[in-house]
DNA sequence: ATGTCC
């Protein structure tokens, strides 16, 4: 473990980042970190070896604080990560025809909302229309194969089998959880709220839902996504990286802000890479330890929750572009397939875009917080399905005056 | 990240 350099302001809360020398981290992102830190109220803040830069806090992190900071979790509540095994051999999948099978999960469901509403526990909500669909930016589901078993009894415990396909599916609260955030900002800025006040409750109520609800959204995601298959599946886990806990310490409560950090203390959880690398399957370390306090804790009961972006949005397509063409993209190194119509997209989240995430990995086992089970192998990975019309072409029609002349094909 | 933006 390395630890920033001291900098001068009044002196808050117990600062670590978790990363070997030789991980990039941006500078930026660090300077967020100590920023955060010394918001009023922070008692500790860890940088985990995925950290990079957000709009104005660090993504990456985690944040131990006596109030409660809406704008810290941010908009995206309650994303996360779910893991289901299928019922389906790897051997006897054909992606190109799954492929084509996949459409029409960005429209709204046609199942009975109501019932299934129901059978969730799910308050309805503005954004129902929303639910079962993935969203943009990092979100994904993703059907993976299983690489290599690197603990075959951890591996036996979670019911794997190495021959079946996994879905993994990455989404959040999507319009919900920006809704939530927004009517807090309007009301209070990014100033934290004391936990007991009615401004921290109605805002922790709201959350509390949207945290729910990306759950939610996440099994109807798999669920539309395995009929459209054909395959059947069992949930394996469910994790959120983006919220905000109430967590006991030392006999009081404090709030655990998680953003971009994944849980040490629910069990296994998947570290994805980009679609073009192994993503991984590990048991945290920190189960056992108790009681929770930062001082034996500096991860803050916390792990990374992917690679981590190298390249901000919108720098992938001007660097890749003379490189890699879209349907180039479309393929991946391990020999996975992408369905992205998105051309921006495609470049955002290109592998090129994100940092290697087997350093990532490395750093937290050698900081002794988890053991690695197995490596996971994107096989098929769902972005975006235009309508077949639409396809690869300009998004909305615009006047005949606003489009560029025609260029020469090379 | 965002029923994204005019």
């Amino acid at each position: 473990m390395r630890e920033p350099s001291e900098t001068s302001g009044p002196a808050a809360a117990s600062v670590h980042l978790i990363a070997s020398k030789d991980t990039w981290i941006e500078g930026g992102a660090v300077r967020q970190l100590e920023q955060t830190a010394r918001l009023p109220g922070m008692r500790a803040a860890v940088g985990l070896p995925d950290l990079h830069p957000g709009t104005g806090y660090p993504i990456g992190a985690a944040f131990l604080s006596e109030l409660v900071y809406p704008a810290l979790v941010g908009n995206d509540i309650g994303c996360g990560m779910g893991l289901w095994q299928t019922d389906q051999a790897m051997r006897k999948f054909k992606s190109e025809r799954a492929a084509e099978r996949l459409s029409g999960l960005e429209g709204p469901w046609d199942g009975d909302l109501d019932g299934w509403r129901a059978e969730q526990g799910l308050a309805p909500s503005a954004f129902d229309q929303a639910l079962g669909t993935i969203g943009g930016g990092n979100h994904f589901a993703e059907i993976q194969a299983v690489a290599e078993v690197l603990d075959a009894t951890a591996f036996a415990a979670l019911n794997l089998d190495p021959e079946r396909l996994l879905l993994l599916v990455h989404s959040g609260s999507r319009g919900l959880g920006e809704s939530v955030l927004r009517a807090v900002i309007d009301q209070h800025g990014h100033q934290g709220l004391a936990p007991a006040a009615t401004a921290a409750r109605d805002y922790l109520q709201a959350h509390d839902h949207a945290v729910h609800w990306a759950e939610a959204n996440r099994r109807l995601i798999a669920t539309r996504l395995l009929n459209a298959l054909g395959m059947d599946a069992e949930r394996l886990l469910d994790v959120w990286h983006n919220l905000v806990q109430p967590i006991d310490w030392a006999g009081e409560t404090l709030w655990l802000h998680r953003k971009g950090a994944a849980p040490a203390d629910r069990g296994p959880v998947v570290i994805p890479g980009s679609r073009g690398t192994l993503s991984y399957l590990v048991e945290p370390l920190l189960q056992s330890r108790l009681p929770f306090a930062p001082a034996t804790d500096p991860s803050l009961r916390s792990l990374a929750h992917g690679a981590g972006r190298k390249w901000k949005r919108g720098e992938a397509r001007p660097r890749l572009s003379t490189l890699q063409r879209p349907e180039d993209l479309r393929k991946t190194a391990l020999g996975g397939q992408v369905i992205c119509d998105d051309k921006e997209l495609l470049y955002d989240e290109a592998p090129e875009a994100y940092k290697a995430v087997d350093r990532v990995v490395a750093d937290l086992v050698d900081a002794g917080l988890c053991r690695v089970i197995a490596t996971l192998r994107p096989v098929l990975t769902y972005k975006l399905r235009r309508a077949a019309g639409l396809r690869d072409r300009q998004r909305a029609h615009k006047p005949h005056g606003a489009r560029k002349p025609k260029r020469d094909r090379r």
